[in-house]
DNA sequence: CGACTTTGACCGGCGC
DNA sequence: GCGCCGGTCAAAGTCG
């Protein structure tokens, strides 16, 4: 494992000068630049034995980490005892800071010094002094800075965050009517293909959607989505794992086991059959990231542990099986294998949710899965009429606003998968329908900007606000999921990365809806709201941003590849 | 020595 | 009931 790959995306001042809000961390799953590659083998199933093996992985987070370096470069002597994210702005805001403090509070210290200390006969000193002392006053504006910037980060996160929170409600909404069990008095919606089905398996799961609104309704179906659903494999052998390495949950896990409780008996007596069928489901969405890439394993950000490797049927490279070590306990799962039509193809399948803070790299590709999978399951689940493929179209659009790449539901028993194709824009792209096995249902739904985007490029912060609300992320230990879930920008990024960052920007802020949500929140903001809109999970995590970003860069999130 | 990978065996689900 | 298959376990081996 490269660790100089690894280990912690440095925060960074995630408001520019320049206003231009910059996505917090990202996926760049398409653009072959900012790729950073360490080749030793050339297949999913190749490499050793060995913990410390050097193995062949795509880092798409590489960047954030070399970024960071150079951030710190960039800050110069004067902020050296600034860490990560402080010195993001540095550079630049070191500007401001000479030309607003040093003629006010600096020179009349200086002043004062000179006349305390008799300086005029010891001029050394007193030049001396007086750098020391606008030393001193630089860094306290760099501080009152950078207090300021993360003030308007976490403005900007709570924007975002309503923002997200009102689309996937509007979602929720929009289903619950199109999607309302007939015994509702309400007269059935007619859509463009004027067909409403009665039977509607999707509904199950519109929990999960924020109509619980409020954390703990978001968090609940969380719970029941990992939990509830692994006791379900106790039906097979792998859940003798599951119990052993459950049952020591330390206290990242404490609201997740009640959740596992409440699934085993209540899910039995009282909520019967139906319940227990709906978290089968859950259980068993996955999330399939597609992506080109001679690399072995992507780096997700996640620690990872083999545990197995087969050779599935009908594709002549091995499948290799890895759980998420981050936490012991964690049911994330995910299966990494080659496309069998093109071997450029990774297919890495995640299953599960996280019940422990994920490092900020770890963040992306977290969201970006949990958010399909959200997406999956609040009513994209497959259904035999045009309705659900209009929903997933619909869905697909809102939690992946800004990805160029094609996400596709498949209703192939026994898991209802959503692909996240992201070999589309290279010049080898190999159709999804065509590269994949043939799935019984199979919509592709084309996501907006399809193509047109330069890369793909998530962005972390929409795509956790998605997965919150979903539910599906951050099951438990909402105040460390939080820490960790605030998001921690880039310090700078590299060209390549910076590019696309600006081109996710760009299409978030294009959104006219994002800019009327952004004005408004603003404005009430503003306004003097500011006090009461922190008054959610944003309040913690404003004061969190500083010891994160702070601590961003002792982050250990290495690969174990 | 601990953490990790490898790999054959095992188990349960599912279709015939 | 049988066999196939996917998923997991666990002992053995590897590495730093």
């Amino acid at each position: 494992m490269d660790k100089s790959l690894l280990g912690g995306g440095g925060g960074g001042g995630l408001l520019a000068l320049d206003g231009s809000p910059r996505p917090l961390g990202f996926l760049n799953l398409l653009s072959p630049a900012p790729f950073r590659r360490s080749m030793e083998a050339d297949d999913v199933a190749g490499g050793g034995a060995g913990r410390g093996r050097r193995s062949v992985e795509v880092d798409f987070f590489s960047d954030e980490k070399k970024n960071m370096k150079k951030s710190r470069v960039s800050a110069g002597a004067d902020a050296e005892e600034m860490k990560g994210p402080a010195a993001a702005g540095l550079a630049i805001k070191k500007e401001d800071l000479t030309i607003n403090l040093l003629p006010g509070n600096n020179r009349r210290t200086d002043r004062s010094v000179v006349v305390d200390d008799d300086a005029a006969s010891r001029p050394d000193e007193d030049k001396n002094n007086r750098n020391t002392n606008e030393l001193a006053a630089m860094q306290a504006e760099l501080d009152r800075m950078n207090e300021e910037n993360q003030r308007l980060r976490g403005m900007l996160t709570q924007v975002t965050s309503s923002y997200q929170a009102l689309q996937m409600h509007l979602v929720a909404l929009m289903q619950q009517r199109t999607q309302m069990p007939p015994t509702q008095p309400q007269p059935p919606p007619t859509h463009a293909d004027g067909k409403t089905k009665g039977a509607i398996v999707p509904r199950q799961f519109l929990d999960l959607a924020p109509s619980g609104a409020g954390a703990e309704a978001a968090e609940e179906p969380s719970n029941s989505s990992t939990e509830i659903g692994s006791p379900r494999r106790s039906s097979s052998t792998g859940n003798k794992n599951q119990e052993r390495s459950d049952s020591p949950d330390g206290p990242s896990t404490a609201g997740w086991l009640p959740g596992r409780a409440m699934g085993q008996q209540l899910g039995a007596a009282a909520r019967g059959h139906d319940q227990q069928a709906q978290e089968a489901t859950m259980r068993k969405a996955r999330v399939s990231v597609r992506a080109r890439s001679e690399a072995p394993i992507i780096a997700d950000g996640c620690q990872w542990r083999k545990y197995g490797q087969k050779m599935a049927k009908g594709n002549p490279c091995p499948r290799a099986y890895y759980r998420c070590t981050m936490a012991t306990g964690c049911p994330v799962r995910k299966q990494v294998q080659r496309c069998a039509e093109d071997r450029s193809i990774l297919i890495t399948t995640y299953e599960g949710t996280h019940n422990h803070p994920l490092p900020p790299a770890a963040m992306a590709m977290a969201s970006t899965t949990s958010a399909a999978a959200s997406m999956l399951l609040s009513g994209s689940m497959p259904s035999a009429d045009g309705a659900g493929l209009m929903s997933s179209n619909f869905l697909a659009r809102t939690v992946l606003p800004c990805s160029s790449s094609m996400a596709t539901i498949s209703a192939s028993a026994p898991f209802p998968t959503v692909t996240l194709d992201l070999t589309h824009g290279p010049p080898n792209a190999v159709p999804l329908s065509a590269a994949r096995p043939p799935a019984p249902a199979q919509f592709q739904v084309p996501l907006p900007g399809g193509g047109a985007a330069p890369a793909f490029a998530v962005p972390p912060q929409a795509l956790y606000n998605q997965s919150k609300f979903s539910g599906l992320q951050m099951s438990s230990d909402s105040a460390d999921a939080a820490q960790f879930a605030q998001p921690r920008p880039p310090i700078g990024l590299p060209g390549p990365l910076a590019d696309t960052v600006s081109a996710a920007a760009a299409a978030i802020t294009a959104d006219p809806n994002f800019t009327v949500a952004l004005a408004a929140a603003i404005t009430s903001i503003i306004g003097g709201q500011n006090a009461a809109g922190n008054s959610n999970a944003n309040n913690n995590s404003n004061n969190n941003i500083t010891s994160s970003n702070n601590t961003t860069s002792n982050n250990t999130n290495s690969e174990t590849q």
